[in-house]
DNA sequence: CCCTAACTAGTCT
DNA sequence: AGACTAGTTAGGG
């Protein structure tokens, strides 16, 4: 286990008028906004600003974003340039059980390294709900650092991807090469 | 609240 | 190509 970033799961409770500082960071694939609460990282899109912070309001519907840089951006930001590094991101994100059990089995894959939707459906234990994996997957929040564009089909192709299935091909790409 | 139907970034025949 | 799958979501009762 090279990972030991956990996530903290956000109650309703807690999402009401919740500050959430994001900043934006430009990267190869485009650009990025980070968000995150004291605790944690709770979203990460690439797009421009204004689309994500609509994004950022569907899923947080009652938080009130604040444009400012702290530090679990910088943690964050480190983490997407070098993914081979072992690092302790803590995210702090709202889901469903399920979608949560799914996000955690993600962070385990190691870098460069890919799994088919059907391993991840066994791994938590329902091994024929390998459809609802995949769409609990497409709700990651949190681009890059839950790995997502590690999963891919059981026939070898790459399926398919929030950003793009470019950007998929690419991420792919450059953590091989670490 | 419960029920139903309509969504998926999949998989097997 | 078609059937099948299970969890989430949206809409109606």
């Amino acid at each position: 286990m090279i990972n030991s970033s956990k996530i903290i799961p956000m109650s309703p409770l807690e999402e009401n008028n919740l500050i959430i500082n994001y900043y934006i960071y430009k990267y190869i694939y485009g650009q990025f906004v980070i968000c995150a609460t004291d605790k944690g990282i709770c979203y990460i899109g690439i797009g421009d600003e204004k689309e994500m912070l609509e994004e950022l309001k569907k899923r947080y519907k009652y938080s009130i974003p604040v444009k400012k840089a702290i530090k679990h951006h910088e943690t964050a930001i480190f983490q997407i340039n070098d993914p081979s590094i072992v690092n302790n991101i803590t995210f702090h994100i709202k889901g469903t059980e399920f979608q949560l059990k799914v996000w955690n089995e993600l962070l385990n894959i190691s870098p460069g390294q890919t799994c088919s939707y059907k391993h991840i459906a066994e791994k938590i234990g329902k091994p024929k709900a390998v459809r609802a994996v995949a769409n609990a997957i497409g709700q990651n929040p949190v681009a890059f650092l839950i790995p997502c564009h590690r999963v891919i089909r059981s026939d070898g192709t790459l399926g398919g991807y929030n950003w793009g299935l470019d950007v998929k091909k690419q991420r792919l790409e450059h953590e091989s090469l670490i």
